[in-house]
DNA sequence: GTGAAAGCGCTAACAA
DNA sequence: TTGTTAGCGCTTTCAC
């Protein structure tokens, strides 16, 4: 069936080195911008390949090279619900990416310790990757661990959490500030009436994520909504233990506390808190990322709203663009957007 | 560099046909499953397989076989914004399928018209194309379109508005029950304290989408927010002007109106409607799709939120769908899942 | 500077 | 039921 159909077959090399009177490997040599060939020679085979609007197959250039991709991810070890998820879908992942020649793997690192961070880049043997994924603090020490793969050919993207003071490639993930900003827009819309304190939950101050989504927080309470307070940052380094022994003393502190906004890991912890006091007058709560917990929390309404990132597309992006920039080949940045995603109870997925 | 690294070669058709002791015809048919193979030899070039962790190389496979895709989009003519971004994504991912041996392309039909559909559909020679993607209404003429369609075995999906009672494969769009759903908590929650009617402007009764829209907005008002009225659709056939010429008779009627959903095309009638009476108590607006129109209008407070779906995200899972399930493929419905995004002023993009 | 020729891993006639 | 063989379109030595 179809047979017809299968023939508007497109012109290949041989085609173009036929009507520009020269041979495969010259051709060959111009697609790919080698060097040596006669200008003339060059202008010839353009000349050619638009005449015939050549495109170029993919499937039979990458089998040609025949060459192999390992990139590697590198994340915090703690446990984290995201990060699991983050985890579970490079393994996924792994699996159809061994049919186009590419290798994936993962290795953690102790959460919020930057020289263990960095010593873990650097016991990656540059010769045996071509890019890594570093989700991690932006400090001096993985600066230098990066610059040190760079130096050595290995694409670097930073997912999640940027590190634009690094040589890194390109960042992974979503605008941190603008998911701040929409999480004080749904707090304070949601509080319309209201006047009160805001609690910000923080994993720590070395994660450029969690600051920046506190950064892009206050700059929306402080513009549209006057009667809201926002507390300094609880910081629990995405410890439920620690949130859970730190938030009595805040919410004795502040009785008019009318929102949390829970930027980081450790969303266990304020879950537990809440419920045990089933008196309190439950604050507007908006969390990050949906996963096994905040998934629960939303429909059963202890959570008004979770700001969350897909973590499939988020590695499914990771791994083109590594891929992309290892071989030198354009990047779709519509496609790698990664989406700031406001989940309500109704939206639940 | 990293010539090493380019060699952890994986086990081909080749090894597999040594280790089982066959020709490598005979692997080609276990792993494409052709008749004709003994059943013992099936275990023996299974067994191999096995023992060597054998994973096909997708990209020879797809040179091996040069078979081209050939795809069209069916969708409405009208001045619909999102549509026209629909087109425009086909048009940029048509260039970059060409290197995949797939062509795109599109068709425009008279928007709410099912006979000028159902005709346009039956137009298409079946044995041209190797899957349709028809956007329009759910009649019984369309219906019987695409059965004549998947008759001739052409792969159907129905991107944006699902036509589920056809024999199309796959519907490619966000869950608009859902979406309807997200749009009447945001509107409830943005309207804390108030009562009043809520205005829901529709496109047509025809459009499953539109429906859907109404019948999860409606739950949700009904189930959370009883201080709100809504009143029966407003039908503008996406036709702002039509919208525009409607909408002072609903606002004098109802004095109480707090609230706009407006759940499809002809946003510029109602942003026009809004703008020529500055003195009136603007309504809560939650709309649909961001678009060049859309975008303005949240920015600058006209609209409180928009629910939207990427249309790029549309377009290529769309092509992806049709192409895996034309060559029988396996779909990853993580990938494929479009997503209801809800922006506000704050994570425009 | 340029060309000839041998594959890359898989598929599909055609033979046997 | 199984095997042989000639490609698919491109890349890459190596020779001229």
């Amino acid at each position: 069936m179809k047979a017809q159909l299968s023939s508007p077959t497109n012109p290949t090399i041989n085609d173009i080195a036929r009507v520009a009177e020269v041979s495969l490997a010259t051709v060959d040599r111009v697609l790919n911008a080698r060097p040596g060939v006669r200008e003339t020679t060059v202008a010839k085979v353009n000349r050619a390949i638009e005449e015939l609007g050549y495109v170029r197959d993919t499937a039979a250039a990458a089998l040609a090279r025949g060459r192999f991709y390992h990139f590697t991810f590198v994340l915090p070890q703690n446990d984290n619900a995201f990060i699991a998820l983050l985890e579970q879908q490079i393994n996924m992942l792994a699996l159809t990416m061994r049919h186009e020649r590419t290798k994936l793997s993962a290795v953690r690192v102790a959460a919020f310790d930057p020289v263990a961070l960095a010593k873990a880049i650097e016991a990656i043997d540059p010769a045996t990757v071509d890019g890594v994924a570093v989700f991690g603090p932006e400090t001096p020490s993985v600066r230098d661990a990066i610059s040190h793969l760079k130096a050595n050919g290995v694409t670097v993207v930073s997912p999640v959490a940027d590190i634009p003071s690094s040589e890194r490639d390109h960042y992974i993930g979503v605008d941190n500030v603008a998911a701040g900003r929409t999480a004080a827009q749904l707090m304070g819309r949601f509080l319309t009436g209201s006047s009160g304190k805001i609690l910000v939950v923080s994993g720590s101050m070395l994660a450029r994520d969690h600051l920046e989504r506190r950064l892009g927080f206050d700059e929306v309470i402080a513009r549209d909504f006057p009667d809201l307070d926002v507390l300094p940052s609880v910081e629990c380094r995405d410890d439920p233990a620690l949130l859970r022994q730190l938030l009595p003393a805040v919410f004795a502190d502040n009785a008019d506390l009318v929102g949390v906004y829970s930027s980081a890991g450790g969303n266990e912890g304020l879950l537990e808190y809440l419920a045990q006091d089933p008196t309190a007058k439950r604050p507007v709560v908006v969390a990050h990322e949906l996963t096994d917990l905040t998934r629960p929390a939303l429909a059963e309404g202890w959570f008004d709203a979770v700001i969350s990132q897909d973590a499939g597309h988020l590695v499914r992006s990771a791994v083109r663009v590594m891929r992309a920039t290892s071989a030198r080949i354009p990047i779709n940045s519509a496609q790698e957007r990664i989406r700031i995603e406001i989940l309500l109870r109704d939206n639940l997925i």
